[in-house]
This record gives C-alpha cells, structure tokens and sequence, in this order.
RNA sequence: CGGAGUGUAGCGCAGCCUGGCUAGCGCACCUGUUUUGGGUACAGGUGGUCGGGGGUUCGAAUCCCUCCACUCCGACCA
C-alpha cells in the first residue's frame, strides 16, 4: 500500500488525557480516535493491527477444534433473568428498551445465549464435547474507562465456550485451550505469564489469567525466582516461615502509648521494626453467635480480603466491625486492638503465629503489650493464610522464593461447571438415555486490550515496535527525493512490486515529504523493517535496510538484497 | 457515588482574578516561494454558537445562577 492512499493520523503532540504510553502511542500514531468515554474509532491503520491479531486467534482456535459463531450483542432480559445475572450484575451491565418497552441489555459477556442455544441444539452426548468461539464486541459500563482501549466500555473480545458431558472432558478441554493460548501469545511475539487466577463472580474451579508483563499493568503476578509457578497475588498462597517458633525471651508488659495507633506510629514511638508488631483487624462473623472475629496479622503484611471470604467463620463479603462493635469487644479504641485477653474467635495468619517477643495492642486504649508470646501469654487459635505474599517470601511449590510483577490481563481461562447449564437447563441424553446437566469451560481474550498490551511491551522514545505478526505493514519503503530523481523512483516502485508480489506487506511512503517527517511517522507507526532508496545509494549499488529495533542501519548490494530481506522476514 | 479540576479554532494553550478596541498564540491545514538523508525557512491565508441556558450590566470569554460534558484521585468491578 502507498501512503498516499492510507489515512497517516499522526501527530506531533500526545493529549493531555492520554497517561499511558500504549494510549498516548496509539492516539500519536494515528489507531485510534476516542469518540466518548470509552468508546474508540479504530482508524485504518490501527484496524490492520486488531485485524491480524484476530486472524492469529482464529487460526489457533480453529486449530484446536473451536468452531466459531456469532452471537447479538443486545440480548433479551429474559435469558439473564434465568441465569439470575439481571438481579447480580450491577450498573456495568448496560440495560436498554426498545420500542415495545421490552427489556434488553448490551452483553458483556455471552455465556447465557450460548447456553440457550446449546440447549436448543445439542441433544445427545455423542455431539459433545463442542467448543464454540466467537470474536465480537461487548460492552461493560465501566464506571471510570481508562488508559484507552486497555480499559474502555466497548471493546472485542474473543470469547469461547466448551461443553461437556463430564469433569473429565472438560478439563481435557481446558487443557487444550491453555495450550492454545500458549500458542496463540507466542505467536504474537509478546512476553507473557500463564498465572494461577481467582474465580471471582463467575465461580468456577479452575482458572488461569493470561498476563502480558509490563510495569503499567494494573494486576500484581507473583512468581517463583526458581520454577515457572506464578499466580495472581490475590490468590498466590503465603507460607509459614520456615523453622521453629523461637522461644520467649522477654517478660510481657504494658507500655502506655498515648495517641499512637497505626503500626507506623507504634513502631516510630517503641522503635522497633513493622515485623516485630501484630495488627489485629475486627470484622463482621458470619453468624450471629459470634458477629465479630478478630484478624492479627504481622505488622508488615496486608490483608487479603478474598481468602478471608474463604473462612467460613467471616462474613463474606469482608466487612470491618464498626466502632460500637470495636468497643463492645475489646472495651479499646481500634488503634490499641490485641490478640491477648479476647473472647471472640481470633484468626491468626500464619507469619503472625511464627512471631515471638511481639508488640501488639493491650485492648486498652492508649496502651501496648510488649514482649508477648504466643501460647505462654494467650492462645493462637485458627492459624490461616490470610494475608497477600509480599517479595521474598518462600514459594508455595517449595522451590525458590517470590517475586511479584505488574502484569496486563489478556486473557482468562476458566472451569465454569454448570452453574450456567444448571440454570438454563442446558442438558443431552446420556448413554443410559437420562438427561444429564452439562459441564462447561469458557475462555477469554480480550482482542483490543491485546494491541494496547503489545505496544505497552514494545515500544521506545520513537514511537511502537510492532513485532512482525501483528505489524500493520511488515516492510516500509522510504525513497528520497523521489519526487525529483526517476531513478529513486523506478528503483523504489520495483523493489515494492517484488516485495508485494510475494505476499510481503509493504507501505511506500509516495508522500512529497522531507525525509524527517517520512522517517518520524514510519518509526512511530512502529513498522519493523525498513528499506531507504536514495540516490545516494544507488550510485553505489545499495539499498539501505534497519530494523526498527536496530541502532545503525546497513547497506546491502542490490544484487543480494531481496533474499536478505526475505531472510530478515521469515 | 465522594473529593478535585477542566471546558476558548482539528490538537495544545493564553486571556477570566481587576467586565471595555476587531478574542489571541503555537502546532496542524490551504496558497506561493524556498528547502530536500531526520519534523526547513519566509510570506500570505482558512478556520471560533469562548460547553448550553438564564441572569446582572450601557457593555460578559471575564461576574452570578443553573444544566451538560470530560479528566484526575478514591470507592466499585473483570
């Protein structure tokens, strides 16, 4: 393609809106353009990117037996009435009616109309398993779109759903669609992370996110410096510290501590280190027999509210007591909470039961213990995991310890069961002729967040860095003074005929422009290969190539250039 | 929803506090000349409901009221 026929939407300067780089990028090189809050045009060039990573997906998934559909994006009340999501889901499912009045919403998610119309056409388990797929826009309202088509209210997602007959098969599948997209953000050149997950609202059993990995992203990821686990950090499991407990070494005291609450201000005022402290949280029980359950947790560590959800003992979801409660408890202020001397269920994490000699409240306001032992000076109760890992700290599989890192979530697997197919009665007749409930797996990729994560990976002070399988154009030609020199011109329009003709996507620039602006707008549109005719060049016999990667570029002889392109290319 | 802020040419902004010539500047765009291996220079030019509505005033981009949109921080969520 020549410029001259392709919408070049660069500019110079980045919006004031735009804080990420991917976003800034993606408005500078002329991708996208925002039309409301979180509602993009994709330009020309920026559609040929999300175009190629959907061919990429299509292909693998085809490959791996998904066949795929397409379902309306406005759906009928009625279906997610049946699924009881109308009632779940909040304000980010966005409800229209139409002119009869009637109920719709705008689907962020399809899992009940492929499961109505699974159990309108699957009847007998010899049709299973079945994997349907398809790539289509959603729309989530999301209460404050941000960093562009990263996190926007429309957006395309691939999103595919198996079904199945028994657990078994389903996590046969499963296995296969982890592969698959092993395969699929290999093939895309990005630098990605297949990380445990949390189910979250969905529910479920097992689950993976895909991460791409990138210091902007808005998930944290731990993982092993010694094997290949990683998992989100709201899941990823924090160990005891190895070894004994040490024993007591100093008596227990009460020390006043005037107006000092948060574990920053005892640790300045008893000088001693947050890990030497233990913080005790009070939250809502689960039952009415016991509606307050303390938390004690070291004073370095962070709570983790989904595990705590897990414990049947806290009321789900987390709540903290509120000041009555407080004091109806502990008969202190929240500030000078302790484990010691409490009637109510105590939950301590598991590093906060390896502590000896610690600080913590007296449950009397204005005062601390100090010197406090577990088992000699008060019970530990429920030991848990309760708190997020933090860097260092012992892998769960045993081998080496964590390190945590920001990642992008392109992707999310799951074993959905049949919470859906419960619900919509979506059943087959098995061997022994009786209707059997269906198990299914769903399996996500977020398409647009997909080119944003690429360029949030690649990128430099230039401009993008495509990585070849998704690059708009694989190869920009870039003649000088065409517009002036024949020879520049025939010598250009040959190498681009060749180039083409061998199904190589090029751009010439036949813009009339000064060779700066030629060079600026080509390295940020992120075009990894590029080829400079000049006459220059020519009077020696060379063509001039760099990858957009490379620092310098290098001349070649004409004679041997085009198999050394195609070289650079495969 | 809570807190903060912004709306003036396609984009980025000044002007507003202290009301008063014809509302400016940079980039982009158009014309001409120039230049041609890294966003060239000069000259000329196009483009504005000053977010909408209402009010105060002889006079409002500027002051007041109201509505709207957007952005940032927080809570929320995949």
């Amino acid at each position: 393609m020549k410029t001259s026929q392709l919408l070049i939407a660069t500019t110079r300067e980045t919006p004031t809106d735009a804080e990420v780089i991917s976003h800034q990028l993606m408005l500078r090189a002329g991708l996208i353009r925002r039309l409301a809050g979180g509602l993009y045009t994709w330009l020309p060039l920026g559609l040929k990117v999300l175009r190629k990573v959907e061919g990429i997906i299509r292909q693998e998934m085809d490959r791996a037996g998904a066949q795929e559909v397409l379902m309306p994006v406005v759906q009928p009340a009625e279906l997610w009435e049946e699924s009881g999501r109308w009632q779940q889901y909040g304000a980010e499912l966005l409800r229209i009616k139409d002119r009869h009045q009637r109920d719709f919403c705008l689907g962020p998610t399809h899992e009940e109309v492929i499961t109505d119309m699974v159990r309108k056409e699957i009847r007998s388990y010899k049709q299973l398993p079945i994997n349907f797929y398809q790539i289509q826009t959603k729309f989530r309202d999301e209460i404050r779109p941000r960093f562009g088509v990263m996190r926007s209210r429309e957006f395309i997602m691939k999103d595919a759903y198996s079904f199945h007959l028994d657990r078994a098969s389903l996590e046969a599948t499963y296995q296969v669609m982890y592969d698959t997209y092993h395969r699929i953000f290999e093939r895309m050149g990005l630098n990605f992370r297949a990380v445990q997950a949390d189910t979250g609202s969905i529910g479920g059993d097992g689950s993976h996110e895909f991460h791409v990995l990138a210091d902007s992203g808005e998930d944290a990821i731990a993982f092993s410096t010694e094997s290949d686990f990683a998992a989100n950090v709201e899941l990823a499991e924090a160990m005891a510290p190895a070894g004994e407990r040490a024993a007591p070494s100093q008596a227990m005291s009460e020390v006043a501590t005037p107006n000092v609450h948060s574990i920053d201000e005892v640790c300045a005022f008893l000088k001693v280190e947050p890990s030497q402290t233990l913080k005790t949280l009070l939250v809502q029980g689960a039952s009415k027999e016991q509606p307050v359950v303390a938390l004690v947790l070291r004073g370095d560590h962070e709570i983790n509210d989904i595990k705590v959800e897990k414990l049947a003992m806290v009321a789900n979801p987390m709540t903290f007591a509120t000041a009555e409660q407080v004091q109806a408890v502990a008969n202190c202020d929240a500030g000078s909470i302790g484990p010691i001397g409490l009637t109510i269920p105590v939950i301590v994490d598991r590093a906060a039961a390896h502590c000896s000699d610690f600080v913590c409240g007296a449950n009397k306001t204005g005062f601390h213990l100090t010197g406090v032992n577990w088992v000699r000076d008060g019970q530990t109760g429920l030991v848990a995991d309760i708190r997020n890992v933090v860097e260092g700290d012992p892998s769960p599989d045993g081998k080496g310890t964590i390190l945590i890192r920001r990642g992008i979530e392109v992707g999310h697997i799951f074993q959905l069961g049949d919470k859906y197919s419960k619900a919509l009665n979506a059943n087959v007749l098995n061997e022994n002729s009786r209707a059997q409930i269906l198990e299914m797996g769903c399996y996500g990729i977020g398409v647009t967040r997909v080119v944003a994560a690429a360029i949030e990976q690649n990128h430099d002070e230039k401009g993008i860095i495509w990585p070849d399988a998704i690059a708009p154009f694989q190869v920009c030609i870039v003649p000088m003074q065409m517009h002036k020199s024949p020879r520049v011109k025939d010598a250009a329009e040959q190498i681009y005929q060749a180039l083409t003709a061998q199904g190589i996507e090029v751009l010439f620039d036949d813009r009339n422009e000064r060779p700066g602006v030629m060079f600026n707008d080509m390295e940020l549109m992120g075009i990894p290969h590029r080829i400079v005719i000049g006459e220059r060049g020519l009077d020696e016999g060379k063509i001039e190539y760099k990858h957009r990667r490379d620092k310098d570029s290098q001349n070649m002889d004409q004679a041997v250039f085009m198999d050394f392109l195609l070289q650079q290319l495969s």
